[in-house]
DNA sequence: ACTTGTTGCGACCACTCGGTCACCTTACAT
DNA sequence: ATGTAAGGTGACCGAGTGGTCGCAACAAGT
């Protein structure tokens, strides 16, 4: 109740984020936006990946983005917003991709163009994981924790991984391309062994060409560990 | 600097935990400690599932058990011991069953001894499974998370499991059981389809008989997704 | 040049958490 | 019965934490 002196009374501020951002495309502030972007981006998917998404806490962020925490605020609403930015790029190709695979399974009447199909994703998806690598290493460590708001996105997209790839396992198996055993157990087998693979890859613990790691995926999960039936042990 | 009444100046107290714990086995002070320590058990247990062992406050842990903090940390030095103790009886049934299955395979000479030490190996651990859920669930969803002290319990269980695997597939593939691929990667993907199965059983996004989830994912795994060659589709 | 709204900032607030401590009660040994 | 050490408690402390605010610097349209 001092009256000391008040700031000038100009409309009230509006504290939320500008729905627009201004200036011209390529402009300071346009660069300036992204340049900032990218600092909390990627101080984040560092600090995310050492301590986990829950673990880290806005100040790190800010810290290891040199920027104050005050700013975090002009760009996110909070953690999840952030979290959503970092997964923006790869859930968009991934999810596009696994739709087209999808029509094209579905499209398909002969077993050559089902292979195709899936061949089709694979090389679709495998640029993408290289390039988002740390993102999907985020995915693979945070996939199975508890549904907080921050991991709310992650979970979310494994999900959609999930129901997409169910739907590949059904088309699949209308085109009597796969033995009968339930879809759903399949899906999972098949996700989760690669999930493990690129797990241990990522951490280093399965040094090794990438290319071979998928040949030797690929192989075992299209016909098992055994030798085939009537194939003798040597 | 106020006088205010000190307490009785006795021999200086031992902070610590009782190295050894007192009264006669089945007497009030051991039936008693028993008691807290399922206590505090128990309310870590549901509410490291539902938020994460990270996140979850020790005074979380004690309002669940009905406790006070102080008591917390007579029976734990703080969260790594709390987690320890969760997986005691896990990691000690699952770490002697995988020791007997490994001398077991070593020890075989033809391929009915092999298939019989992989078939005790299932017998054995399936009971303790069942029993610890709870344990191997709070085990799925910290699996992959950074290696915090409270989450260094459970990171190692899943290397010495991998480990363990891993000799498994080497003895195996030494009897010429499995097909010439690369051990790490057979193990981590055998590895990573059950564990995704189970997890999402244990989620409940994968409703059914455990046991015919179970067959169908050894079968899976033995023989892969595909229709056996020479086999057309129908 | 001048106005206007965005951006960067860091002090600040209310709150939470891990961990400690002095004190009281309880079980056991003698 | 009595002494002793273990067990139980909750107030308390210090170190953060998420989120806000007033302000100054600044870019862009006019």
């Amino acid at each position: 109740m001092t009256d000391r002196p008040r700031r000038t009374v100009r409309a009230p501020r509006p504290r939320s984020l500008p729905a627009e951002r201004p200036g011209p495309t390529g402009g300071k502030r346009d660069l300036n936006r992204r340049k900032r972007l990218a600092q909390f981006a990627s101080a984040a998917l560092e600090l995310m990946q050492r301590h986990g998404v829950e673990a880290v806490t806005i100040e790190q962020i800010c810290e290891g983005a040199g920027l104050a925490k005050g700013s975090f605020y002009r760009y996110f609403s909070g953690k999840p917003a952030l979290v959503e930015a970092l997964f923006e790029r790869l859930a968009e190709q991934v999810d596009a991709a696994m739709a087209r695979a999808e029509t094209a399974l579905a499209a398909a009447d002969n077993t050559d163009a089902l292979v195709m199909a899936y061949a089709d994703l694979a090389m679709a998806l495998a640029p993408v994981v290289v390039e988002e690598q740390a993102v999907v290493r985020l995915y693979l460590q945070e996939r199975r924790g508890p549904r907080t708001e921050a991991r709310a996105v992650i979970r979310d997209f494994g999900d959609r991984l999930l129901a997409r790839g169910e739907a590949l396992t059904l088309a699949a198996r209308a085109h009597g391309l796969l033995r009968d055993l339930p879809p759903a157990v399949t899906t999972r087998a098949v996700i989760g062994a690669i999930e493990a693979v690129a797990w241990s890859h990522l951490e280093g613990d399965l040094p090794g060409d990438p290319g071979a790691l998928g040949e030797a995926l690929i192989s075992l999960v299209l016909e098992g560990v055994l030798h085939a039936p009537g194939v003798p042990a040597p």
